[in-house]
RNA sequence: GCCGGAGUGGCGGAACUGGUAGACGCGGAGGACUUAAACUCCUCCGCCCGAGAGGGCAUCCGGGUUCGAGUCCCGGCUCCGGCACCA
């Protein structure tokens, strides 16, 4: 279309003579420049920009409005955004847009996870410093994200890599320090032979690393751990109650932590002073008890053994036990290796002697890395006991079954306690409770829970992370960095390939220090901090992304926070969804902080597939969307990742899809650039509309969209099934121009009504097209255009079809006007030749009636 | 083994409170437009029988509840995810 069409609307149109009818719109879709255009529109007006945010020497002011906080997982600045990234930020997006057009303050920020490996590895592999890598691929990716039209309030954008951020990582740490929640101590860790560096739990899958996937070892090492085991309770407890998760995140993190109630039970170790406590699940088969066995790595092994004959054998064992990977030593099927050490031990109930094994199937790092064994009545300690000729004796004896049947195998819960004692006869729960209550009495034990989590070992022995802020003085030991002078910058080094030990003590300059106790000469942490630590407060430090005096502001923090919607992988289920609700409790419980949890509610969604393929550069499947928005454009691009399926289930890719998405596009297009220039109208009335059945249908469906497109998005987090109600009702306004249906000037009006409906419908999923439809329409601004609201006028039928089944078959549909009588329904469906025939002469003796849906008849 | 989730056309999926199974899209078949093609538009497509009218069978399998079940209950099968030498 040239631009001398123009003219057309100016009045001229003698002058144009017969060329060409008015266009409000180019002929053909061309995402290009509609998308670069409302990008700047946006940018200029600052239209995704909320408030507050707290600044230094400024009170915040506080909106009345209902606030939204829809945040997105951020991401790692590794490389560029992969479709995967695409899907994530357009939910996000179609949430927020939603939001603010429902009326509410919305806050949509974004930022980079930009220390840690994935960031060192890329810089390690190019020759350049992370910074500078990361520095790079912040830029890409922020022009990716610009490029796809993300409402993202750009003036909050923070990098954890930044020192002004992490500036407020090590401050939270010494918070932590402060509480006792941080702690230095020696343990058998899990080691990255390939990422030389230490290993949280939650980072090792299948004793695997994470990141690398090679097999990680255990090695006994002092290290940095937060104690989020003290929170294991309350992050149970809060589950039910404060956040609203998909349950299969929450059974993660239940399956994670792990709680089992079970009794702490004391044996005293014979012709010694030694107590060794045990951690049962299982006190009622104390009796059942026949030995102990502790891990090889008991603190308390050497010493009992000492200078015995059974020494050597013990300390080759445990040396030999010391060797072994995470894998092996956590694999069931391996056979029960163990060596006796001499020694014995008292069972607390009846003063028996149980000799006492070290064997490496007892872990030390959970309970108390002791057990009692009983295998009569455990799988594991059968096979040991099996293994080393000791006595299997049953305590627990099923209905019917004598005292001193023998046990084939290890038989557990139902049943009747015998060989006993004072428990003969009780039940499992009774008896459970009886002994546990009988310890107490004596001192004995006690009833208690244990947790499978572990603490979070939160240093790392590389270099492109947060400093720990804390200095190892000779005399005064471990020191805090006074708050004032943070942050402990990262110095620059010229190898931070990794070495088994942090690069950061190779700089004697930033090693040797003073202490700040004594002033005497001092050597800083080399280690640096675990990224997850910079991901478990990032979306607090949005609301204060440049205030100097705190991590963030009290109030400002207490308006927006918890997150209102938060969206993101399932993969971190158990890895920053745990960490984060940690800190944030720690930070509450510091009274720094009014939340309890960090988000209210969380959407994980699915992964997508190519060619029944995850995608990797390897396999070559990847999806570059960049390639996407050039070929097809954004919004293009936006719809077709939600149309895909359910937003939480994962799916396969198809270029195919995507073209069907923009072929709908297109559509649209045309057929608003076919209609006539003028203003927005406004919805007809439905009493204006009676008798123009072409006109109502319109109205009716776009009506029933707006109310189907507002709960799919509000209330499902179903964006698949809102975008084909939009097709459904640009299909229908296509239909009627196509077959020329649309004659009157209210059916005229109804299609441009149905089709203003359609782009503001679209807005949040397609936001530039849409934009641009409705400006054609007459309208302006559609990113602050109200969300619509449904006219129930619209949404009821005079006339319904009415099913009508014969003995559940369905037989025939019956249109009749709404709310008809049951009795005067029940005669239309008797009467119908079909039911009639069907029925076959048979006698009706029951007639079902649904008014307005359904009328069974149900023959003799 | 324990915990959680899921099985519907050729494919992705829809059916939200037990009431028309298969919306929307992909794919396929036929047609219109075109010199031709692309684009676009129209019609049809769960399976089986039937020329048709119509009928039968269909939501993983087997039972059950109900006038009526993809949806609820019981039993089983398969797949996916988490935990697992955790005492």
């Amino acid at each position: 279309a040239g631009g001398g069409q123009r003219v057309v609307q100016g009045g001229c149109a003698i002058l144009a003579g017969v060329s060409a009818p008015a266009r409000i719109l180019p002929e053909r879709y061309d995402p290009a420049p509609v998308e670069s255009k409302w990008q700047g529109v946006w940018e200029r007006e600052r239209a995704f920009h909320a408030e507050p945010l707290a600044r230094d020497g400024e009170p915040p002011v506080l909106p009345e409005r209902p606030k939204a906080y829809v945040l997105e997982m951020l991401p790692y600045p590794s490389g560029e955004i992969h479709i995967g990234h695409v899907k994530n930020y357009t939910m996000g997006d179609v949430v927020a847009h939603f939001r603010r057009r429902s009326g509410a303050a919305v806050f949509h920020p974004m930022g980079y996870d930009a220390f840690g490996l994935p960031a060192e590895n890329a810089a390690i592999s190019t020759g350049e410093p992370p910074a500078q890598v990361i520095a790079e691929n912040i830029a890409r990716i922020r022009e990716q994200m610009r490029r796809l039209g993300f409402s993202v309030d750009w003036e909050t954008e923070i990098a954890t890599s930044d020192p002004e951020y992490y500036r407020w990582t090590q401050w939270i740490f010494l918070r932590l320090l402060e509480r006792g929640l941080a702690e230095r101590r020696e343990a058998a860790v899990n080691w990255c032979p390939v990422d030389q560096t230490v290993l949280a739990n939650e980072q090792v899958i299948d004793g695997r690393c994470e990141r690398c996937g090679s097999e990680v070892e255990l090695r006994q090492l002092t290290q940095w751990f937060f104690r989020i085991t003290e929170y294991a309770q309350r992050l149970l407890d809060d589950m039910d109650e404060l956040i609203d998760w998909p349950e299969r995140v929450l059974t993660q993190q239940r399956n994670w932590i792990g709680r089992s109630e079970g009794a702490r039970v004391i044996f005293r170790v014979q012709d010694g002073e030694e107590e060794i406590p045990v951690f049962t699940t299982r006190p009622d088969t104390l009796f059942g008890a026949t030995f102990f066995v502790m891990a090889p790595e008991h603190p308390l092994v050497g010493r009992l053994v000492e200078g015995r004959p059974e020494e050597a054998a013990v300390r080759a064992y445990m040396a030999a036990a010391a060797r072994e990977s995470a894998a092996e030593r956590g694999d069931a099927e391996r056979a029960k290796t163990g060596v006796f050490t001499g020694r014995y031990v008292v069972n607390p109930v009846n003063r028996e002697p149980l000799p006492l094994w070290v064997a490496d199937y007892v872990l030390m790092d959970y309970g108390t890395g002791a057990i009692m064994a009983v295998p009569g009545h455990d799988e594991r300690d059968l096979a040991f006991a099996r293994a080393h000729g000791l006595p299997v004796r049953r305590v627990i004896a099923a209905e019917g079954t004598a005292p001193d049947a023998p046990l084939e195998e290890a038989e557990p819960g139902e049943g009747r306690l015998v060989n006993s004692e004072f428990l003969d006869g009780m039940e499992v729960d009774d008896a459970k409770r009886a002994v546990s209550a009988w310890l107490e009495e004596r001192g004995l034990g006690e009833a208690t829970v244990g947790y499978r989590l572990r603490d979070w070992l939160i240093s790392r022995q590389r270099y492109w992370g947060a400093p720990i802020p804390v200095i190892h003085c000779p005399e005064h030991g471990v020191v805090p960095v006074p708050d004032d002078q943070l942050p402990v910058l990262l110095p620059p080094v010229d190898d931070y390939a990794p070495k088994g030990r942090s690069p950061l003590a190779a700089r004697p300059e930033f090693v040797e220090t003073t202490c700040p106790v004594c002033g005497g000469p001092a050597r800083r942490e080399t280690d640096t901090m675990d990224t997850f630590v910079d991901s478990s407060w990032y979306f607090l430090r949005y609301t204060a992304p440049h205030l100097a005096s705190a991590p963030f502001g009290r109030e400002v923090v207490d308006y927006w926070l918890p997150v209102d919607q938060y969206i993101g992988g399932i993969e971190h289920a158990i890895l920053h969804l745990l960490y984060a609700r940690f800190v944030v409790k720690v930070l509450h419980d510091a009274g720094l902080l009014e939340a309890n949890e960090p988000f209210a509610r969380l959407f994980t969604q699915g992964m997508i597939y190519r060619d029944g393929a995850k995608m990797s550069k390897s396999r070559g499947n990847v999806v570059a969307p960049d390639e996407y928005v050039e070929r097809y454009g954004a919004d293009t691009l936006r719809l077709y990742v939600l149309f895909m399926g359910p937003a939480a289930d994962d799916a396969e890719w198809s270029d195919r899809g995507v073209e069907g998405m923009r072929r709908f596009l297109d559509r649209l297009w045309r057929l608003v650039g076919g209609l006539d220039p003028g203003p927005p109208v406004e919805r007809p009335s439905f009493e204006s509309l009676e008798g123009d059945e072409v006109a109502l249908a319109l109205v009716r469906k776009a009506e029933a969209t707006v109310a189907k497109v507002t709960a799919d998005i509000a209330e499902r987090f179903s964006f698949h099934t809102a975008i084909s109600a939009i097709q459904e009702l640009v299909n229908l306004g296509t239909k009627g121009v196509s077959e020329g249906t649309i004659e009157t000037d209210r059916a005229r009006e109804a299609l441009r009504y149905a089709a203003q409906t359609a782009a503001s419908l679209l807005f949040p999923f397609a936001p530039h097209v849409a934009s641009e439809l409705w400006e054609a329409l007459g309208g302006e601004g559609l990113w602050r255009e109200p969300w619509p609201v449904a006219d129930p006028a619209f949404l009821e039928r005079d006339t319904v079809t009415v099913v009508v089944q014969v003995n559940g078959k369905l037989r025939e549909r019956l249109e009749v006007p709404a709310g008809l009588p049951e009795r005067e329904l029940a005669a239309r469906a008797r009467d119908l030749p079909r039911v009639v025939q069907a029925a076959g002469g048979r006698e009706i003796v029951r007639e079902v009636v649904v008014p307005d849906r359904l009328v069974n008849l149900v023959l003799g």
